[in-house]
RNA sequence: GGGCCUAUAGCUCAGCAUGGAUAGAGUGUUGGACUUCUAAUCCAAUGGUCAAGGGAUCGAAGCCCUUUGGGCCCA
């Protein structure tokens, strides 16, 4: 147990009290204090005042007193702060000792919300016609850093990918591939995503404009999409594995991996839409229109005053939600699954297995990626639709919120980076565009960003290896990339601006990720091994104090940000631990002090700071270097 | 026309779920600290009608209602 410890003892504690005094049904706080005021306060004074009729003050004077009576191992004593607050202080001999043995272990910062349970997240599902830009990695990197705190969380994960491969980007490119020739072998070696993205998609798109009856060549290429034995298809099956190839490459390099791909064009060819439909009919949850403006079509009711929405039309062909319901209900376990697996032709790093589903039933094995629960990465410009899956599913699974849509806003483009891409917006940002080639890759702000932070580097450390200075280099610019992008809050659009993004101070991750290095070299030139079997009570000063007690708050802050699905509380946490270690750096030396018990002492807090550190980082998908 | 999100310091954002003390960071500007365990750091100063109005409450940045600005989705 962690700084938890203290909270639960002082909330038994004071629930006694009241149980003394009658009162019952109380749902007071107990919570870490603000600066100023003590270890850990609590509001209980407030909750009482009205029905015993005393002001706040008398009341958190009177629990005070009869607290002192109470049994302690962790408090030293209570305070009645004269607004009302009731504040404890730690004994932080003991308290420390328990927080800096904890953190030692491999277990520390777990917590059990998912009782080993099953959870999918589905994130990147990005169309493979193209590159990653900026905005596909708010998606991507929310998802892991999700699926990494829930697996903390004692979730198992299966992470998964959703490959729209026969949608109409996809025909897109084909038509530009097959009636425009573009070469299938892009120029100048440049890397095949990229090619599609900004070539063929691009350069295709814009003849539709000045061409209208271009429209019919894409029709039809998208009825052969849905035709798997078509050569079209097995032309795009080609050109889009491929496509994810440049993409996955992309993803691996920032950290994150997944445990199987989802085919679109297998789900369609699957027949889990039919099976799904008929049960739809089945439990009435979808309706045939007689009359209206949605005659001879399926319908699902829109609640309250929301529209009704069209799932099968008229003329008997399935609209795009359509395949969205198979597939969340597969997800759920909820459908027979169709699906063999094989492995991915390449190997994921960190030897995580990657697989794939596949119709065809030779090489293949079964395989289980489906959860109890799902949480579906998405933006929230698909809120919508995600509410209607999100409301059919809670009709098939009785387990409350079984299906999560987590949502995020967009990434848009600062007007001045718009501008470098050739777009005038009048100070405005702007939206990025793949059709209109108005984006920055991913792969592009990578290779700015380490050529950056190698310049930095090599400014800092002329001795160090070439080799030495890439690996730092590397860390530095994903760490920087991923913590921009789940820093702040879900529903805030993030402003994409590249010279802002370059920034290595303040609020990034290399000032974190430095703290670490400040860590890592003190234990270095100690030429020591920290134990934890040390004089907690020479640990007195403020900032080590504070340091010891933001080591302590890790499991609560895992708790918090896996049960809210929240990662920019993770992000937080490791930003605040990271300064209160800068302030200890400061404050207190820990080497040459002349003093061993000391040096003992503040070694094992730097050891602690550095392993919880770098668990905390781990859950951001960002690596803790030992030097920078 | 209907729906979702958002508004807090010059700028970018925490805090809001679960109301309570002195509304916090970063950045910017100004000044200070490297013969010291790494200055990608630290310290200080500066900076707020918490969009506006109303309501319930002993108490509101937070809850309820209305209005306005910005973004998005559906039609």
């Amino acid at each position: 147990m962690t700084f938890k410890s203290i909270l639960d003892e002082i909330e038994n504690n004071l629930n006694k009290i009241l149980s003394d005094l009658s009162i019952s049904d109380v749902n007071f706080s107990v919570e870490p204090a603000k600066p100023g005021f003590g270890d850990v306060s609590s509001n209980i004074s407030y909750l009482l005042a009205k029905q015993l009729k005393k002001s706040p003050k008398d009341i958190a004077e009177m629990l005070s007193e009869k607290y002192s009576d109470c049994a302690n191992t962790l408090v030293l004593k209570s305070e009645a702060h004269p607004s009302g607050y009731l504040n404890f202080f730690a004994n932080w001999e003991k308290l420390s000792q328990l927080i800096l043995s904890e953190s030692y272990l491999d277990t520390c910062g777990d917590v059990d919300i998912g009782n080993g349970s099953t959870i999918v997240v589905e994130h990147t599902s990005v169309n493979p016609n193209k590159a990653l830009h900026i905005g596909h990695i708010r998606n991507i990197i929310i998802g892991d850093t999700v699926s990494r705190i829930l697996q903390k969380a004692n979730y198992k994960v299966n992470v998964l990918n959703y490959i729209d491969d026969s949608g109409l980007q996809v025909a897109d490119i084909i038509v530009g591939f097959q009636h425009f020739k573009f070469n299938e072998e892009p120029p100048n070696e440049k890397k095949f995503d990229h090619y599609c993205g900004d070539d063929v998609y691009v350069k295709t798109t814009e003849k539709y404009e000045a061409d209208p009856s271009l429209e019919e060549i894409r029709k039809n290429v998208l009825k052969e999409l849905e035709d798997g034995e078509s050569e079209t298809a097995k032309f795009a099956d080609k050109i889009t594995r491929r496509v994810l190839a440049g993409q996955l490459e992309t993803c691996w390099t920032l950290g994150v991996t997944y445990d199987c791909l989802n085919f679109e064009s297998q789900i369609i060819r699957s027949g889990l839409w039919s099976e799904i439909f008929e049960k739809l009919k089945e439990m009435k949850l979808i309706e045939f229109e007689d009359g209206g403006k949605n005659a001879g079509c399926w319908v699902i009711r829109g609640e309250d005053k929301e529209e009704d929405k069209v799932i099968v039309r008229s003329n008997g062909t399935a609209t795009y939600i359509a395949k969205d319901i198979p597939y969340a209900a597969w997800k759920l376990g909820l459908l027979e699954d169709p699906f063999s697996y094989e492995k991915y032709e390449k190997e994921q790093p960190c030897s995580r297995e990657l697989w794939q589903t596949t119709l065809t039933k030779s090489n293949s094995v079964s395989k289980n990626f489906t959860g109890e629960r799902v949480v579906t990465v998405i933006d929230s410009r698909q809120a919508r639709l995600q509410k209607i899956i999100t409301s059919l599913m809670g009709k098939f699974k009785s387990v409350p919120d079984a299906y999560n849509h987590l949502g995020y806003e967009s990434v848009t483009l600062s007007s001045e980076t718009a501008k470098t891409l050739g777009l005038e917006t009048d100070g405005k940002q702007a939206q990025m565009s793949g059709r209109k080639g108005l984006y920055v890759s991913a792969d592009s702000v990578y290779e700015i960003l380490k050529e950056k932070t190698k310049e930095e580097t090599k400014k800092r450390h002329p001795e160090f290896s070439e080799s030495e200075i890439q690996t730092i280099a590397h860390s530095v610019s994903v760490g920087t990339l991923r913590y921009e992008m789940i820093k702040q809050d879900l529903d805030k659009i993030i402003t994409f601006d590249l010279t802002k993004s370059l920034s290595l101070e303040g609020d990034t991750a290399p000032y974190i990720q430095y703290t670490h290095a400040r860590a890592s070299r003190i234990l270095e030139k100690s030429k020591r091994t920290p134990t934890i079997d040390v004089d907690f009570a020479l640990l007195k000063e403020k900032s080590e104090l504070d340091l010891i007690k933001n080591i302590g708050l890790f499991n609560l802050q895992v708790r918090d940000s896996a049960k809210n699905l929240s990662p920019k509380v993770i992000a937080r946490y490791c930003h605040d631990l990271a300064v209160s270690f800068n302030s200890f750096y400061e404050k207190s030396k820990v080497l040459d002090l002349g003093d061993d018990n000391l040096e003992n002492s503040r070694l094992c807090l730097v050891k602690s700071f550095q392993t919880v550190l770098e668990k905390a980082l781990g859950l951001l998908g960002i690596t803790a270097p030992d030097r920078m």
